[in-house]
DNA sequence: TTGTAAGCGTTATCAG
DNA sequence: CTGATAACGCTTACAA
């Protein structure tokens, strides 16, 4: 902060003691004599002294209480759900988030691991780009704790949270299905990416378990942003023979079709991956991992690790839920149902 | 980061030169002859060397390169929109940005104050819960840098940036009114807060302005949840002479409301202060101010604070605009267009 | 071009 | 119960 702020010394000749003293009352270690300590206590307000955790975590080369989170974008309500519960969770831990978007770009994030190593983050939540990780290794090898979150690493040596990307598209594709939907497209993100990969592959075991086939001008893949999403709609629906549902593999894609299909004023039956605000008011039916869940789950794999456990590193597989909401624009009550799938957890 | 990593020293040692000489290298301050510094950044390479910068902020006493951010809820789109924006602007002064929700409860937004300073950040965005904060100028005459965000603070001695929200409200009602509107109903956080005060001001002036009597039965404040947002909304609805429009003065009372028409299946013509999400999709009419826009404005004052300005504190206020939607539902093109105010800058 | 010594604000160690 | 004194890992003088 710049400024001449007080220090322990400063703290030790207003109250008359030993340094040391006054370190003891500012952590409360005990062993200081009431009088002493109300001494202290009083040269501290007076001065508003504030111990400098910088210098504390230094010499105590442990705890620096802080814990690094790399997302994508935070500005994205799928991240910042995600990191709000990191920040609540980490928070009961006595320690404070680092936030810091990557956009993705393989490059920018490891500057970030980098920037959050040398500042001593007790551990590292990473929602990695896809790239390879290997570079990771040498810093785990030195004691640093990584915990991968919503999707794995290529040889990222760390625990993994992700969710059940392959069972959440197979139950949005179920349910059009069940809707006697036939021609059903699908749009995804680039199949570099984890989450789009497995999206893609539930799409296809379930239209191939529906004994539907696909017809590869429905899958559109390579879709990064939401405006693409909506060229990518507006395009699928002017075909001469067009899908009659759509399954948009994300939140960002979600959007960009119902825009697409605003633009060319023509409806098909949509599920999203992820949950979307105000999706309850436009009746749209969706997959969606509990995201706040998915954050708590890797803090505390992470203070698992900083806690000391040695375990080989863990994918662990957290269940969408299929949220039923009627698919039509309009006024009403909605109906709403749940269909989940299991938890699982694999070494 | 627990581990055993490598200081200065070790490198120093595997280098066979001074620790002084290896710092120069690692800063890359110049005056090493090539060879030595080859064989440094070899040591650097095979040991894995990485600068704690703690330790360095520690010695500089100066610039942490942190930056702390304290908002209301990180989970809410508005407040993730500002701390990526904060976010960006922060790193491009190539520091990192502590993220941390107070749920605008002034007891623990304290609490996370405390915390960022004695992490010595160079510097502090505050989005005040509304609680007197003259708390708050001890720390800042000891030097600690502070701006406020989207609202000033009772007694908070620092900038502040914030939006015009009484000129942002009499957009919203008298575009209302322009559409013929004359019973329009306001709901409205808790007065005790000051965007909510400002908006339900300038809902009064405009109403006045417009010669329309306001009925004390449409205003309603103190609503602070989505929920609570939908209950007001029905029970407004379902009153014996309802009222024929709604200003829903945020994105979360704008999400309650029409979940809460919905419910009653009845529809009133709504303009909502801050953006929501899909709000194009629905028709939406908002008034949004650019919130990105705010956080970088107030990333900049905070530099202009830390790099040494004097100046007595500021109140600036950024105009939001009034994007015009078709407010109804269904699907079909729609038409957009904007109404913007001056941005001003007062004392 | 390189090295030595001191010190940033704490905590740890070991005496009184 | 209290206090010197030496670290922690780094940078800033100032020498050589």
């Amino acid at each position: 902060m710049g400024g001449a702020r007080p220090t322990m010394l400063d703290v030790a000749r207003a109250a008359d003691v030993s340094i040391k003293t006054v370190s003891r009352v500012v952590n409360a270690e005990g062993g200081v004599a009431p009088q002493t300590r109300a001494r202290v206590n009083d040269a501290i307000g007076s001065l508003g002294y504030r111990r400098n955790d910088l210098a504390r975590s230094l010499r105590t080369r442990t705890a620096s209480a802080t814990i690094g989170l790399v997302i994508g974008d935070l500005a994205n309500p799928f991240y910042s759900r995600i990191a709000r519960a990191v920040e609540q969770r980490v928070r009961c831990e006595g320690s404070l988030l680092i936030t810091a978007s990557s956009d993705e770009d393989p490059e920018l994030e490891r500057e970030l691991v980098h920037a959050l190593l040398s500042r001593r983050v007790d551990g590292l939540l990473l929602v990695p780009a896809e790239a390879d990780h290997s570079w990771l290794q040498r810093e785990t090898r030195r004691g640093a704790h990584v915990v991968f979150v919503d999707r794995p690493a290529r040889n990222g040596p760390a625990d993994a949270i992700v969710f059940d990307n392959v069972g959440g598209a197979r139950l949005a594709v179920d349910h059009l299905v069940g809707l006697g939907r036939r021609r059903i497209a699908v749009i995804a993100d680039n199949p570099e990416l984890f989450t789009a990969r497995e999206r893609l592959a539930g799409f296809a075991t379930a239209m191939a378990a529906a004994n539907l086939p696909v017809d590869q001008d429905l899958v559109r893949a390579g879709v990064h942003d939401a405006e693409s999403a909506r060229e990518v709609t507006i395009d699928l629906l002017r075909m001469a023979h067009p899908p009659d549902a759509l399954f948009t593999a994300n939140n960002r894609i979600t959007i960009g079709a119902l825009r697409g299909m605003q633009a060319v004023a023509r409806s098909v039956s949509v599920v999203g991956f992820d949950e979307v605000e105000l999706s309850d008011v436009l009746g749209l039916t969706v997959v969606s991992g509990d995201a706040p869940e998915l954050g708590r789950t890797a803090v505390d794999r992470l203070y698992a690790r900083i806690g000391g456990d040695q375990q080989p590193p863990r994918l662990i597989r957290i269940a969408p839920r299929l949220v039923v909401r009627e698919p039509l624009w309009g006024i009403g009550a909605r109906k709403q149902r749940e269909v989940g799938l299991e938890r699982t957890s694999a070494p």
